[in-house]
Order: structure tokens, then sequence, then C-alpha cells
RNA sequence: GGAGACGUGGCCGAGUGGCUUAAGGCGGCGGCUUGCUAAGCCGUUGAACGUUCCGACGUUCCGUAGGUUCGAAUCCUACCGUCUCCGCCA
């Protein structure tokens, strides 16, 4: 959500920055709104000053045994007129938040004013490509021949997109998760937490999920609850209504969740083996920031994803996010893509964003200033640390011998345990 | 799932319709004291919103939402949460 008062002041800058992210939104109106909630508010609070002074004397009246009927009388008409500025203010607010909500945030300045995907920068590049001179395989064929996974008999269970592990992949995937929570933990200073796989509407509007992108989630009515798309929903609200000491901050969570997303529209789309999925794990890493310092803490935070990468031998590429490709909460993003050599192409495992006090405004996440200053929002920022489906695509791929089977590196050879490093 | 108890500031806790402008204590902050010294004394203490001549002023907030009343922390209703006991259960 963004700041009213600065809509207030700077409508055009706003309207522009907007217009960036490709969203048009109808300035007027919310001016229009904001200005009969603060007239409603002017006029409720004289008469309220009224009511109570008046109230006061009737009470001394009482204490004295006199006559207070006529002042009842006028209170009791006040109260009448109260009762109707009360309601007008609070329809006036639930309009005004229903239009703030669906409002974007604003791209940070440093951001590249593009339309689309095809537009954003690679920023870095990682890692030698993986040219043997036998014949790749994909992950699938891989996963296939060495019983890594199983997507029929996924599908049997729970429909496509809903992936079943077995064996060494299931030992594997589950060595992945370990291997990069701790590495979170021991390397970067990450403090673990197991979130909830459900949050409640609160939680997913903080987040930005709501009310824009409800048909994305998978929903549960009876319990009025979602599976979360992403660990961000539960650990960003962790704090959700918090006034937090400056001095705890800044606070990392790294969070290990599995993901549930309805991928509603994507049919068709790479839709093959691991690419996309419904139910998926992923290692996130999420920080509180003070506003000042939530810009360096996105780079180490891009940083943080990046070396999981690269000690796991990965070849990786860093991609800034133009403004029309930005999500609804980002101010600022990267993506990082890993090279996956069977498929032949780059695939997003991670997504590093700043929103600023965008999330942290809808959730009423603040801190107090050390030494006594005025409570203010915090920052937010998220990224993956991974997700693990393209992580294990690029990993078999990359790591495939000529003879079909598969090494990992070394690395992982505490998580793998009895199963070892060689998958054959 | 059944029964009961409870929900007040950062924390503890008083408050059963107007004397509350939420007592008192703890903690925090500022100052004074320096033979009460593992201390003492004094002062201070939250958030949101609105107006503002930037000095302030006003309104709201006692789990949440409604209701009764001239007036609600206090009475009524619903919901949420916590705890205890019972049932069920990995």
């Amino acid at each position: 959500m963004l700041d009213i008062q600065k809509i207030r002041e700077d409508v055009e800058g706003v309207r522009q920055g907007i217009l960036n992210k490709n969203v048009t939104i109808d300035f007027e109106t919310i001016l229009k709104l904001d200005q009969t909630r603060r007239d409603v508010i002017s006029e409720v609070e004289v008469l309220k000053h009224k009511r109570n002074l008046v109230s006061k004397e009737v009470a001394t009246r009482k204490k004295n045994q006199a006559d207070a009927s006529d002042l009842i009388d006028r209170t009791r008409e006040i109260g009448g007129r109260i009762k109707a500025l009360d309601d007008q203010q609070r329809e006036t607010e639930v309009k005004l938040e229903e239009c703030l909500m669906q409002i974007p945030n604003l791209p940070h300045d440093s951001v590249p004013v593009g339309s689309d995907a095809s537009e954003n920068p690679v920023i870095k590049a990682w890692g030698t490509r993986f040219e043997p001179d036998f014949n790749l395989k994909t992950h699938l064929e891989i996963g296939e021949s060495l019983k890594l996974f199983d997507f029929p008999r996924g599908t049997k269970i729970a429909g496509p997109g809903f992936p079943l592990y077995t064996g060494k992949g299931a030992r594997l995937e589950r060595a992945l998760i370990n291997f990069m929570l701790d590495f979170h933990i021991d390397e970067h200073g990450y403090t673990e937490v197991l979130p909830p796989v459900v949050s409640d509407r609160k939680a997913m509007t903080t987040t930005g999920q709501l009310p824009k992108f409800e048909d994305d989630m998978y929903k549960i009515p009876q319990d009025e609850l979602y599976l979360i798309p992403t660990a961000e929903v539960p650990v960003t609200n962790i704090h959700q209504g918090e006034i937090i000491p400056e001095e705890d901050l800044p606070i990392r969570y790294c969070a290990y969740s599995s993901c549930f997303r309805r991928e509603a529209g994507s049919y068709g789309k790479d839709t093959r083996g691991f690419l996309r999925l419904h139910q998926f794990n992923k290692v996130e890493l999420v920080k509180f920031t003070k506003p000042q310092d939530s810009y360096s803490e996105l780079e180490k935070l891009r940083r943080d994803a990046e070396e999981i990468l690269e000690a796991l031998g990965l070849e990786y590429r860093v991609i800034e996010l133009v403004t029309g490709d930005l999500s609804f909460a980002a101010a600022k993003c990267y993506d990082i893509e890993l090279w996956a050599p069977g498929e032949d192409t780059w695939l997003e495992v991670s997504s590093c964003s700043n929103f600023e006090a965008f999330q942290a405004r809808r959730g009423a996440i603040r801190y107090k200033p050390e030494g006594g200053g005025k409570v203010q929002l915090l920052h937010t920022l998220n990224g993956s640390g991974v997700a693990t489906p393209r992580l294990l695509v690029a990993l078999l791929e990359s790591y495939q011998q000529q003879d079909g089977s598969v090494v990992l590196p070394e690395v992982l050879g505490p998580y793998m345990g009895s199963a070892g490093l060689h998958l054959e």
C-alpha cells in the first residue's frame, strides 16, 4: 500500500511511477475520497468534543441532584448526528482502502524503465558452460532412468503438477533443502523458522497476494485459509502489527516450506517435468530492516542466494527487472537464473525483492528508533534461497555422465549420506 | 468435539454506568543525590487519525465487531484468542 499522504502531495509523480509498471489508476477518485474522509472527521470531532463537555455537565448536575433533562435532550440530538457521520466515515474509509489496496508499489528510482521482461538487462554471469562431447539428456530422461521421481504416479494421486520423488531422488531433494538451510544459518547468519503452510486473509493481504491475486492460490473455504504460494507470506507476517525496537534490526529469517500455486492461466507453458509445478519446495530468506539499510540488504540478500549456486558449482546469471516486469509489491527485484544444459535454457530459481514499506504498511510492521524517535514503518525484503525444482533440473543436467549416471558435487556428501554422490 | 475460566498500556495489575484525564507497581528514559549504596529521591512514559499560526489543540483506542444509553473498560449479543478439565489423537 502506498502512503495516502504521498499521493496527496505528489500525485503526478506517483501516477508516472505506476504507469511505468504498466498500470493505470484513477487517482482523482482516491483524492476525492481522501478529502471527504478528512472533512467528515473534522465535523464529527467537533460534535464529539461537544458531547463530551455536555456529558460531563450532566454528571455534575446529577451529582448535585439537579435536573439535567434539557442537556440530555441536547446530547441525544448530537448523538444522532455523530452516528450518521461515523457511518459515513467508515464507509468512506472502506472505499478508500479498497482503492489503495489495488495500487502496486512504486518502482525505486534505480530501476530501469521498460515495458516487459524482454528488456530486462543481464547484470552478471558466473560459472562455465557444461559442454561435454556426448549427447546431453534432459532431467526427465535422467530422472526416469535413475528412478529419482515418478510423475505418472504423482498425477494419479493429485493430478498433474504434484511431483512424487522416489528413492535417491527423494533423498536428493531433502539433501538440497538441508544444505541450503544450513548454509544460510551457518554462513549468512539467518535465524531458522519453520512456518505454517497455510495463512489467513489478513496475512495474504499484508504481503500483497490479496485482494488482487485470489485466483492464483489454493483456498480452503471451510476454514477461510489459503495454502501459501511462498514462505514469504507466513514469515513476513511473523511481525504483523508489531513495533520492533531498532536494536533488533535487521531481522533475518530463513525458512523452508512447501509452496502451492494454482498457476492459473499458465496451462501449456513449461509443463514438462519440474519446470512448473503446483507444489514445490523452497528455502526462503526474509528480512526486516531500517529504511535506510534496505538497499544494501538487498544486495547482500542476492549474494546469499548466489553463493548457494556457487557452492554447487552451477552456472548462473542475474537479471535486473525493468519497471514493467516488477511484481505488484516490489520496488526493485533481481532474478537469478540457472543454466540447464539438457533443456538448453535458463531457469529462474530465485527472485530477490525489496518491498520498502509497501508490505509493512499493509501489515502495520513498524520499529521504534533508539533514543525515542517516532515509531515508523520498516522495510521488508525477501528472496528465494533457492527453489528446488529448477535447481534439481540444473543439477542433474549439469552433473550427468556419459553413461547416464550423475555425480553430485562434494558439498552434498554429508547430506546424501549412505545414498552417496553417485546416482546410477 | 464438550464444559468452564479469562482477555485492561512494554510487563504485572486495580477498576461492576458519570469521582478514570485507566489507580498502583515493575521496567524504560531524564535529572538530583553520593554515607539509606545489591541503594535513595524527583520528574517522565503508548498508538492511530484530524486540525495547526509547528507552540499546541482535538478525536479515537481496555481482544475484535456490533448493540443498549444523554454518557460504556464497566451492561447486552456475536466472533476471535488463551488457559484448565474431559473426549479424540500422531
